[in-house]
RNA sequence: GUCCCGUUCGUCUAGUGGUCCAGGACCCCGCCCUUUCACGGCGGUAACAGGGGUUCGAACCCCCUACGGGAUACCA
């Protein structure tokens, strides 16, 4: 048995809980059968992933216990598309298909495209686009070819009526219309493939046996099963884990909640607490015991005792089990260690100590000053803002705006963190030193404090969105309305 | 809109036709321990989404409805 779990690096490089979630029940499944478990990294966008991404990803897996197997050698290339030399290899697979007749060369562009799909809705359809709606006429392919105008590689899906079966490991078999498959592109017009066609041919290379993968990937199932079958290759077993979900119940999104492993690292979450914690959503050992280790997962790993209502992602319960932890699981001497290992250590304090030396009249001040950035979420309340100049309204609506520029920031460092809300307290005609105030608040529990954007770029990304939230929060948030004007100035900035 | 997947205490879950007027855990509340707070111990509140079947019997099987989520991209 072969199982593997496919990692995509986020475009802002934060590596997601769900990631691990996936990953983990992946290992179990695997190791529980004997099998070997095969992570790949793999994007095949080439806007999204970088060399540090991918690295994050495998930094957090591995900070958290995970382990892997070295998967079969396809090609010479496990790592990203970006960097493989084996992309000819998936042209040539799609043209294989378009050889047989079973995809086909599309100039449409992408204008054509939103059109076509307006007509479709407009006409009371429920159908994707096929291959038939796609279809030019021939003296127009041959002018669009002749003037090289960029084209991708569709694959041909059945028309008319029809229903595919896959089977789930855990839903039984379930039964999707072929109207609502679409001649998904395999080949992009920059010669990348895309994700279903990537898929499918490496899984086959690799020797892939099961594939368990989130729960959002049940409705393109079909174009992988035809795509097996157009091949004329075996098809892995596949079993869609439900998604991890916010408090309101959607899925788990850096929005509405923290969502990157550094998040809790630095929080201060032990990884076998983070672990046991994920294990247990949508899972359960055969005795109930809330707290166990991953080897003990792994021994006692049974893919029939997941359960498939989407969990909601409880910080509390994970904080009570990271005590557990803490309390049943360390030394004091492992308890230190792993404190020095957490913050307390020189590499962080000669990060701190630029700032906070000049503001020093003795060794006592350095505590007070420095702690907010070993803190997880401050205390603040509506009082701790009383310095910040302007109508509450307004310091929200900065907050936000902030907020909402940090989520988007995909390279976390001083400068970028700088421009961006520079660029905010411009737009919004600000002084900056009157934006920035209740940022201080937000970030560090007061304004009298070091510079911010340093101290933003020591929390790292998600603890400083976290803290903006909070503040935002405890300001009294914003309501539905008030967001959606918010957002609309946003725009215009 | 359409299709798909779900639905047991507020939350995570046990439960695969009788042992369930539904068990455990987090949260919350009360009591005990304790110079305080926490930890720990004990106890309490709280759920089978609704309606129809099937069956001697249904949280469990089937159907319908409602609700939630996901998908509907040259993103994965």
């Amino acid at each position: 048995m072969t199982v593997r779990t496919r990692v995509a690096p986020s475009p802002t490089g934060d590596p997601h809980v769900g990631t691990a979630y996936i990953a983990l029940f992946n290992m179990c499944f695997a190791r529980a059968h004997g099998g070997q478990f095969i992570l790949r990294i793999e994007d095949t966008d080439q806007t999204r992933s970088t060399p540090e991404s991918e690295q994050a990803i495998l930094d957090s897996l591995n900070w958290l216990g995970l382990t892997w197997d070295e998967g079969p050698d396809v090609g010479g290339d496990c790592g990203p598309y970006r960097q493989s030399e084996r992309m000819d290899s998936y042209g040539k697979y799609a043209r294989q298909l378009v050889d047989e007749g079973k995809a086909f060369v599309c100039y449409r562009t992408a204008q054509e495209l939103t059109e076509l799909r307006e007509t479709l809705r407009a006409s009371g359809s429920s159908s994707a686009l096929k291959p038939s709606d796609l279809k030019l006429p021939e003296e127009e392919v041959a002018k669009r070819e002749a003037a090289g105008e960029p084209y991708v590689i569709r694959m041909i899906v059945p028309e008319g009526e029809g229903a595919c079966s896959v089977d789930d490991m855990l839903r039984g078999t379930i039964e999707l219309e072929w109207s609502m498959v679409d001649a998904q592109i395999l080949l992009k017009s920059d010669g990348m493939p895309t994700y279903h066609l990537a898929n499918v041919v490496d899984d086959h290379l690799m020797g892939i046996t099961h594939v368990l993968r989130g729960e959002e990937w049940i409705n393109s199932a079909p174009k992988h099963v035809l795509l097996y079958e157009y091949f004329g290759w075996d098809m892995p077993q596949l079993c869609h884990l439900p998604l991890l979900r916010n408090p309101d119940k959607s899925k788990l999104s850096k929005r509405k909640n923290p969502t990157s492993i550094l998040y809790y690292q630095r929080m201060g979450f032990l990884p076998e607490a983070l672990l046991n914690y994920l294990g247990r959503m949508g899972w359960s050992m055969p005795d109930e015991s809330e707290k166990f280790s991953l080897q003990q997962m792994q021994d006692n790993f049974d893919i029939q005792r997941v359960s498939l209502g989407g969990p909601i992602f409880d910080v509390e319960k994970l904080s009570w089990l990271n005590g557990m932890w803490i309390r049943e699981d360390l030394d004091e001497q492992q308890l230190a260690k792993r404190l020095m290992d957490w913050a307390y250590n020189e590499a962080n304090l000669m990060k701190v100590l630029p700032q906070v030396q000049k503001r020093m009249e003795t060794f006592s001040d350095f505590a007070p000053l420095a702690s907010f950035l070993v803190s997880g979420t401050l205390p603040l309340t509506e009082e701790s803002f009383a310095s910040v100049k302007g109508e509450k309204e307004d310091v929200v609506k900065g907050l936000q705006f902030a907020l909402w520029r940090m989520e988007a920031l995909q390279h976390w460092n001083r400068d970028n963190v700088w421009n961006e809300l520079k660029a905010v307290a411009d737009a919004t005609e600000v002084k900056v030193k009157d934006f920035l105030a209740p940022i201080f608040v937000a970030i560090a529990g007061t304004s009298a404090s070091f510079s911010v954007v340093d101290s933003m770029e020591m929390l790292g990304p998600d603890m400083s969105r976290a803290r903006l939230r909070h503040a935002i929060s405890v300001l009294g948030g914003v309501s539905k309305k008030a967001m959606k004007r918010l957002e609309k100035e946003y725009q215009t900035l």
